[in-house]
Formats: C-alpha cells, structure tokens, sequence
DNA sequence: CTTCGTTATGTCATTATTGACATATCCATT
DNA sequence: AATGGATATGTCAATAATGACATAACGAAG
C-alpha cells in the first residue's frame, strides 16, 4: 500500500466519490493522473478497503461511486499512527528563478507573470472552497471540531490559504526586483 | 531531457560542484536521491553540456567535479524560455489531516508536533542560508540586481522563509484547535 | 573494537508515474 | 458540420524515481 492509496481512503472518509471525483479531489495535496488512480482503486477494492456501486447515467458515462468498508477505516487509522513522509515538492520555476540572471528582465519578468497567474487561481479557488464549505456547516468554521466531518478540510484550506498568501507576497517582491 | 537535468544545469551557473554536491543542493527545490542524479550527470556529459575534471582525495573518496559548457548555458537559456510546469506536491501529512478526525485529539497533536520541528529546522536553514550569502556578497541583500551570482539564491531563500513562516503560523493555529 | 554517519561514486531491479491510446455521450464554440 | 472540452472508465508502453546493493576511507560514539 503505498500512500497515494491511503490519501484515496482519506478523501472517502467524509463522502462517497467515484474514480473520477477521487482523481479531481487529491489534486490540491497530491498530483496524479487518472492512470494511476483507477488500477489502485481497483487494488482497494479487491484488499476490501472500498465498494462500488454501478451507476447507469444516460447522458454522461456509467460510474462506480465508491465509498470506504470498516476495514479501509481500520487501515486508514493505523496509517495516521505511522510516521509522516516529509512534503515532496518538485519546482521547475524555483529552478528556473535560481538561474534567471542568464536572461533580461523583460524575460525574467515573463516568466514571473505566468506564475503569478497560477497564484492567483489558486487563491481564488480556496476562497471558493472556504465558501462552499460555510454553507454545508451548521456552526461558523472557527467553532469546528477535531470530530466534526468539515474539521479537516477546513484547516488544509486554511493551510492553503496561508501558503498562496506568502506565494503572492513573494510575486510582489519580485517585481519589485525586476524593475 | 527531463527537468531535472535543467535543474543540476541550473545550479551549475553559480558553481562548480560534484555529483553529491548536486545532489545535496537540489534538494530544497527537487528531491531527488544520488542514484537518480549520477546516470543524468553522464548523460549530461555525453551531451556536451557538462564536463567534469577528476580530483583525488587521500582523506575521502576521489570525486569528479563538474562544470558548465557554453553549449549547456546555452540550453538553458532556451529551456527558462519555454513555459513552465506548475510545481508537483505530494503531501502525506495533508492527506492524513484531511481525516484527523479518525483519532483522538492526543495522537492529531502528536502528529502535528512531528511536522512543526520539521518546519522549525527548516526555517532555521534557510536562516543560516542567509546568512552565509550576506557573507558571500559585496552589497547589502536587498541591493542585489538580477545579473549578481547571489541574486537567484536570495530570491530563492527569500520565498522559502515566507512559506516556511505561513507553515509555522498553520501549525500555531492548529494546535490552538486541539486544545 | 565495532558500529554508525559522512563523504563519494556507481549499478540495477523494482515501483511509481506519465502520456498516449481507446471508447462514448453531451454541450458549446467555430 | 466539425472541433474541442467535460464527464467517465480503462489499458499499456515508456519514463521517472526509489531502495538496495557495492566499494572505500575517515572520524566519532558506544
């Protein structure tokens, strides 16, 4: 069992989703593609971790809508007691930045601007989040619970948030650089 | 060629470095492990982008140290022109926090503490990283121009302290959250 | 005196991940 | 009318990346 399966085990915890969804939802913590996810929730199901149930739709494909066993939930719980891997993060830009004395400014400012773009995106998008997740909560969001199902997308929004914040302030000092 | 290659040409700029000199240094923008890096610095090598000359040592191993070609320059000069790809993540502690819940609120902050000495040591790193540049350069930091050796470090060390902090600030609000 | 960590380079089998292909329907744009 | 994007699932060859093995010498800790 490797973590990306644990991390699709995670996501099931709060809803049932399918192999589609699943792939959608791991993005913000963990990049994969399609390819990978369908074989390993293939694996999940048959260690019993997962179900599905065939859903017939007439204007969009079929899907399988899984959703966590008792079992996953034991696994899941014995994961969280494990240690933690520490973040990988592989970052073409800070590469790209590290050398960027190599080209001008009007270059160096190009390449800053696409990225900022992204940052943007991104904030909006945790933005988005944090409004989506305020209407499906009974109590304001700082009265959450460790126990209550929103708690732990909550903080990571809130992580996020933090994140593109700092991201941003960056952006700004940079093109302050590059005048 | 894949990123990576880019990312040792990158840190070529600034240095002559060996094989495990790459390694180490790449780490705060590409985990990678020595047995990945040694076979892309022969290829490298083969390409005409790097050359290296044989050091002897009598205390340590012999090493091969490396430096850039105008040829590799040149590739990298065109590769900071092509777009960029959006920096990969992969997160085992957000995944286990999106289902923290599962567990009592001792084992969440055990979890937790583990990660917050992690990102203490890592802002103290980059503290240190700081402060051998300001030793290195000439001028004070915030004067450094885009042309300087020192610039692309700065930035860099610069962007790692602010995300480094927003981490910190996380893990301050989150264990207030699990009083 | 032995074991462990650091420096230093390298190979290789296994695993993780991607990109391309494949199929199918709907909707919006050109 | 055709093209492209979103939804939805799947396979598979190719590439990226890891972990284990191998060698070797030093210093420190036990």
């Amino acid at each position: 069992m490797n973590t990306l399966s644990y991390g699709l085990l995670s996501l099931l915890t709060r809803n049932s989703r399918t192999g589609y969804e699943l792939m959608q939802n791991i993005q913000p913590f963990w990049q994969a593609k399609h390819s990978q996810i369908y074989p390993l929730l293939a694996q999940l199901e048959q260690k019993g971790y997962v179900e599905f149930v065939h859903v017939p739709q007439s204007d969009k494909p079929d899907k399988k809508v899984y959703s966590l066993t008792d079992n996953g939930r034991e696994a899941l719980k014995k994961w969280i007691a494990q240690p933690t891997d520490e973040p990988v993060v592989k970052d073409e830009l800070a590469l790209k930045v590290f050398c960027i004395g190599l080209v001008d400014k009007e270059q160096a400012r190009k390449v800053l601007h696409e990225r900022e773009v992204y940052y943007q995106k991104k904030k909006e998008r945790f933005a988005q989040s944090f409004e989506r997740i305020k209407q499906d909560s009974a109590k304001p969001l700082e009265e959450l619970e460790i126990h209550d199902p929103l708690f732990g997308l909550y903080v990571l929004i809130q992580k996020a948030t933090l994140k593109a914040d700092a991201d941003l302030v960056w952006c700004e000092w940079m093109k302050s650089k590059l005048k």
